[in-house]
DNA sequence: TTTGAACGCTTGTCTTGGACAATACATCAA
DNA sequence: TTGATGTATTGTCCAAGACAAGCGTTCAAA
């Protein structure tokens, strides 16, 4: 049946590797014809076949990308150098230290616990926590930093990809089941907040987090999860009669696309429903967009809800 | 800043309409190539300008496309007669009707609820309903058929896209509240289960559901999201020591990718490591991969689930 | 009547090389 | 140090052609 056999079996073909590295087909030929790199074989129908390596080395050029390293000066380095390169990045975009009333030790032990891949182990202590300090504390004080070394630890090669996916399903569970145990808001608290991601934007873990800080205290929180059209954004919101709409971004959607869909968003929405743009995306502190407040973490929102409680008296 | 302004505001960027529609920029232009729609304006730079009536368009298309219409008959359909086709449509692929033991009355108050925008009413309705029957029913009888129906109610354009979100994320919340509050299970029962999607499946219900089913008899499941790459599941599945692999599939998935997937997927994993297939993806069923189970729905896994235990004895 | 092989149409994806606009960086002046 | 201007970088878009896999149809044999 599948006779095209490659030149060599542990190849892949460029929607492939599009799919692995998130690399777009484009910028795969146009890196291959600027920088020489990737140097893909051909298959017998004379299509790319990127042997293993190099989707490898791919990878981690995504990575030192999103960590914001430019292609041109990182392309052409030997996947050693690079990969030195990684362990000394911390992350060139991020923000100040933070002085965390969380002991590193206590994230470090997450971390073991992760590379133990004892699921039921990670789950029970993240509860446990959760318990002890309430969901506020939980949140700034330990899933922050936590995230953040889980980030760089993903970034130096430490943690496998299947490991951080472990992590943020538990993280999930932990977190829906304290939502739903929460008695349900009274919906005439204001503001009525809708949380989701836009197209293009897989995680819903920074979303998650938002939800159970709002919720927390006591607003109506209303969570479309990930991937909404933005028509649907704009219908939900008036569904739901919402107040705000709260969205959640990481440094791997397009930075481009996420400014256009910010824009058009706002566009179509009435002007009394507010748009906050949350995450960990570079993009969103630098450029402004009129009427998109960017939210640079949890205290920020608290803050954010001050203000629009200020501004509707 | 922007002043590359379109000709008509209200369009869009072939990025934006690959990114709203899910089809790719190469079957956009190849479509208008051969018949001619869809016909975006241009903008000043000479680029396609999609007006919000073809997007539109494109999306109904993209409907009737999962639906198992083929592009040749109906993208120079008018978009009233598209809708006619869509409304008579069922699902061309469907099932054999199945005789549910939950009332069809059930079914359409679910989505009455729906479409009333009250999801605190309808999380409460699903978790009594799911004491009430108990896992096993609230799976097969309930949520199989609501599911279906909520895709058709879709596909007739009866249902938006974000009250389907809606309906998903409190599906997800009691699913997970469920499985959460089971005690954990004896990790030497087998077989041990992983559960994944594959890099170009976004959709992680049919996961939880499978998941929902598999623990209430007791198999260590641990599910590792939406969107893992290849190889990590292949590392996931050697740190957990899992028998089994399954893995979720829709219709939203690209067929042939998905089928070189899952060989690529089989080649690296140990031919001691069984792998299931699940899900409403039509290809599935038509076209067989050796070492590859295809679970066309709950039943079949419990069969497999049987068939596994019998050839380890 | 049903099965199966052969043929041809349909359709999505890949190809090349050129072009361009937005962003990031570097330089210089205030 | 700040702000403006110029240059380099970089991702995306375009066109038209090519091709192979999938699907339906046709025809012949069981």
């Amino acid at each position: 049946m599948n006779d095209r056999t490659p030149p060599n079996a542990l190849t892949l073909s460029i929607a492939a590797v599009e799919r692995d590295t998130g690399l777009s087909k484009d910028t795969l030929r146009v890196w291959e014809r600027r920088y020489g790199f990737p140097k893909p074989e051909r298959d017998d129908g004379g299509e790319r076949a990127y042997p293993l390596a190099q989707v490898e080395k791919l990878r981690l050029l995504k990575r030192l990308l999103d960590a914001g390293h430019r292609p041109g000066r990182v392309v052409r380095q030997s996947t050693a150098s690079l990969q030195a390169l990684a362990e000394s990045t911390v992350d060139l975009q991020a923000t100040a230290e933070v002085t965390t009333a969380w002991a590193d030790a206590d994230v470090q032990a997450y971390l073991e616990l992760m590379a133990s891949h004892d699921v039921t182990a990670l789950r029970r202590r993240l509860m446990s926590d959760l318990a002890r300090v309430g969901m506020p504390r939980f949140l700034s004080d330990l899933l922050v930093p936590l995230n953040r070394s889980v980030g760089e630890a993903w970034m130096r090669g430490q943690l496998q990809i299947f490991e951080e996916h472990a992590y943020t399903e538990s993280l999930q569970c932990v977190l829906r089941h304290a939502l739903l145990s929460l008695p349900p808001a009274d919906p005439d608290v204001r503001p009525r907040v809708l949380l989701a991601t836009l197209p293009g934007e897989p995680h819903g873990l920074g979303l998650l987090m938002a939800e159970a800080m709002l919720a927390v205290d006591g607003l109506p929180c209303i969570s479309m999860g990930v991937q909404l059209p933005i028509w649907d954004v704009v219908l939900a919101a008036q569904a739901y009669g919402s107040d705000v709409v709260a969205l959640g971004f990481t440094g791997c959607a397009n930075p481009t696309q996420t400014i256009d869909a910010l824009q058009e968003l706002r566009a179509k929405l009435p002007p009394s429903v507010a748009v906050w743009a949350g995450g960990s995306m570079p993009v969103l502190q630098r450029r402004r967009i009129d009427g998109v407040s960017p939210i640079a973490d949890l205290a920020d929102m608290a803050a954010a809800v001050e203000a629009w409680r200020r501004r509707q008296i």
